[in-house]
DNA sequence: TCGTCTATTTATAACGA
DNA sequence: TTCGTTATAAATAGACG
């Protein structure tokens, strides 16, 4: 006789179906004992019957509670854990929140002084308006960055004028830092009070943790 | 090579028990799976592995969930079931104690009105202490029972008397109830103005429902 | 419907890499 | 330890009474 190896699907016929329930269940009851005793371990297990009102618990219905309890609980930290999740996760958002926020003042900044820039070059030397140290010094950094970038385009145009070539790049940077640019910059900060104590060049407007203070005004945009 | 069949008992082995226990729960698992497939059953199983900190369950927290709070509300059907059982309980123990206590009054009663008997018969005819017809009526069927019992002890004197039976019983029952004493009786129900109406005789001490408010006064050691 | 009985499938203990 | 592998034990599908 040969029993063909049963599909795994459900069974449509009534009465092979209970036989079927029955002896698994009572099968799978064994070996949740079994593995409970080889092991010492808490288990627990719930089968609702169609062919009874009360489910069939492992080991008992007293065991269950108690392992449900427990479950309950690591239920319970798992969701703790989640929100933990979700904290940290909001936690980020307000970090790069905070960062973008930071990159937008530096810009803010950067469009304040260049306006202060325009205005005293147009003819109205409204320095008055500049009402701190660290405005002026910002200030100050700009002016040489932008005497910087047009010294370099002016050494590049002679260049090219010297040599006939008509194809260098106008903004090539200069192996050499002791420029006209530069050293006006550094006779700026003396000007107005406030060198570096070096020869370190430093960028004001960024935000990496240099900043010790000294270069950031409480500007409008400011936080 | 023999492979002996395992002993149900306790690993002690570490590794040899970690191992079992992992192909185990696999197997667990896959005959549940199986069990909830074939039958259509709702199922969960929970088993908490002491090699890791989550317990390992099936078919999913989820379901898991889903299943115990199914369980949990049929364990509180259960508990509900206990409180009525409980309720049913108490209510056969109030039932108890209602009918003990129905007993203990009959018994005061009894004794409060062969008191008063007795103190008329000492001489002192204090009939007016008793306020009311029950009173009365109570006190006749005393009188009557103890009537009763004093002319059955007479004839039973008088019967071994004319026999020479020197063995009867002192309060042998008269299957004839026309004796004396039942006669005196009725007189005296006659001469208080409370018949019956008919010849049956009732017990008005007695508690099952056969005396409708007639019979009973509202004494002291009534409810 | 229920338990009992095999043929067969499935699970797994022990072992080895 | 963790995979296979294999011999054996255990489970069980289907038949029968």
């Amino acid at each position: 006789m040969t029993r063909k190896k049963v599909k795994l699907a459900y069974i449509a016929n009534d009465s092979a179906r209970k036989a079927t329930f029955k002896k698994r269940k009572k099968g799978l009851m064994k070996k949740m004992s079994e593995l409970s005793t080889l092991c010492d371990i808490k288990a627990c297990a719930i089968i609702y019957s169609p062919y009874d009102s009360q489910p069939e618990v492992w080991p008992s219905p007293a065991g269950v509670q108690h392992v449900l309890s427990k479950f309950r609980d690591l239920s319970e930290m798992q969701q703790t854990k989640k929100m933990m999740n979700q904290e940290s996760f909001l936690r980020q958002r307000i970090t790069k929140a905070n960062e973008q926020l930071k990159k937008q003042c530096k810009e803010n900044r950067e469009k304040e002084m260049t306006q202060v820039m325009y205005q005293n070059l147009s003819g109205e030397f409204g320095l008055q308006n500049l009402m701190n140290m660290a405005d002026l010094n910002d200030l100050g950094y700009m002016i040489d960055m932008n005497l910087k970038d047009i010294n370099k385009r002016v050494e590049s145009l002679a260049k090219v004028g010297s040599h006939d070539n008509s194809q260098g790049s106008p903004a090539a940077d200069q192996p050499e830092a002791n420029s006209t640019g530069s050293q006006q910059f550094i006779n700026l900060q003396e000007n107005i009070g406030f060198g570096m104590g070096g020869d370190e060049m430093m960028n004001p407007f960024a935000s990496d943790g240099h900043n010790n203070g000294v270069y950031w005004s409480n500007g409008p945009f400011f936080p």
